[in-house]
DNA sequence: TTTTCATCTCAGACCACATCGATGA
DNA sequence: TATCATCGATGTGGTCTGAGATGAA
């Protein structure tokens, strides 16, 4: 987090608050076509039932600008449409991470710091690895580092220290000012909701539908206002799975959908996410991205141990050249020797705390 | 200033097999 | 309903490899 001081650009700052207009915004809200810090986003969303309903997503992690669109898998990282075309269009390598749309969700973003502070970081850290847990990415890693800033709190202090490298993610602490008394909600499971609206950009160019389940990329394109399927899988069949799209064709942004104020579709594409996100073009954004990557290029993802059994396993197997090799008969043998004779007693790595087995 | 080459760094692939978890009998 | 067997998927670590980054000529 040492280096959180001097990521503060000047002219930089985050998007204020539509509310309060004091603090920064921490998530947009579709419904309102609002960005709200998350005090403001608890007062209102958890004042009745019809405004709890109301989705939001977090704010770009690069220019603070826009709604996030889209996470990285490989980065880590939410990004917004444009950010997400600056980044990604960089290179080869970048080009081919994978990227799915962000997820909505409808508990107040309080209430998911809150809860996600308390089970969820471990969970976050081993997101990184198991893309099963894709949705749950998105808004944990969003939100730890906000959180973290806002509470002040070390990752060292945290319960999880191999959790540190997750928050090398810096934000611009949007909640440093928000108060902490706001209504439980219970969790909600979203519906499976469009990212952020795509607009001001030839639909096109940008609005592929990709189906990761297929070789190739699609070539049926579809116009964002009229799509609600969402293509992009994240069940774990697509583990590994790196398309070998460009950038923007990779993603679909099929759901540029407008949700009035009566949280009723209206079917037309909603601007004020983009546009606002277009705005920051040139030089703003061009140091935003170098930020950006700068702390990418610091962030490291430490390996989490799920199962510690397979680790003192994997560590007594014989290798050649690095590789697991067969095991002789007398290998076997002896293993068995050792594995049978003190049941339990191998795997007395409570550092890992997991499967007592043998 | 640009190009070329050498060196360094790092992410990902590879392997075998115990274990997990779902399914059916 | 509970138990057991079966089977495919998963996770594990050390080394190698190739691509990108970096620096020098």
């Amino acid at each position: 987090m040492g280096l959180q001081a001097g990521w503060t650009l000047p002219g930089l700052t985050p998007k204020p608050c539509d509310t309060c207009k004091s603090s920064p915004s921490a998530v947009f809200c579709r419904a309102d076509s609002a960005y709200l810090c998350l005090t403001c986003d608890s007062k209102i969303h958890c004042a009745n039932k019809l405004a709890s309903r109301h989705q939001r997503v977090w704010m770009c992690e690069v220019c603070e600008q826009a709604p996030a669109a889209v996470t990285c898998k490989a980065d880590a990282a939410a990004l917004c449409v444009t950010c997400d075309a600056d980044i990604h269009s960089a290179n080869p390598l970048a080009r081919r991470h994978e990227r799915v749309p962000v997820e909505p969700f409808l508990d107040s973003a309080e209430s998911i710091v809150k809860s996600t502070s308390a089970v969820g970081l471990s969970d976050a850290a081993s997101s990184l690895k198991n893309d099963d847990a894709d949705s749950l990415l998105i808004p944990n890693l969003n939100f730890s580092s906000k959180f973290i800033d806002a509470l002040d709190i070390k990752p060292g202090d945290m319960f999880f220290p191999e959790m540190e490298s997750l928050f090398e993610l810096d934000y611009p602490n949007p909640i440093q000012n928000s108060s902490s008394g706001m209504d439980s909600v219970v969790p909600v499971q979203p519906d499976p909701i469009p990212p952020p609206p795509v607009v001001n950009q030839p639909p096109r160019e940008n609005c592929f539908d990709i189906d990761f389940c297929r070789n190739k990329l699609s070539s049926s394109f579809s116009y964002p206002a009229q799509s609600i399927s969402q293509s992009v899988s994240s069940s774990s069949l697509d583990v590994g799975v790196v398309p070998d799209g460009n950038s923007l064709s990779d993603i679909s942004y099929p759901f540029i959908r407008n949700v009035n104020h009566n949280g009723v579709e209206s079917g037309v594409a909603a601007a004020p996410a983009t546009a606002t996100a277009i705005q920051l073009s040139g030089v703003d954004r061009e140091a935003r991205v170098m930020r950006y990557r700068e702390k990418r290029k610091n962030r490291k993802f430490q390996k989490t141990i799920r199962y510690a059994s397979r680790k003192a396993y994997a560590e007594t197997r014989p290798r050649i050249k690095g590789r697991f090799a067969k095991r002789t008969e007398t290998e076997t043998e002896v293993m068995d020797r050792i594995f049978n004779s003190a049941p339990g007693s191998y795997i007395a790595d409570a550092q890992y705390g997991v499967v007592p087995t043998f």
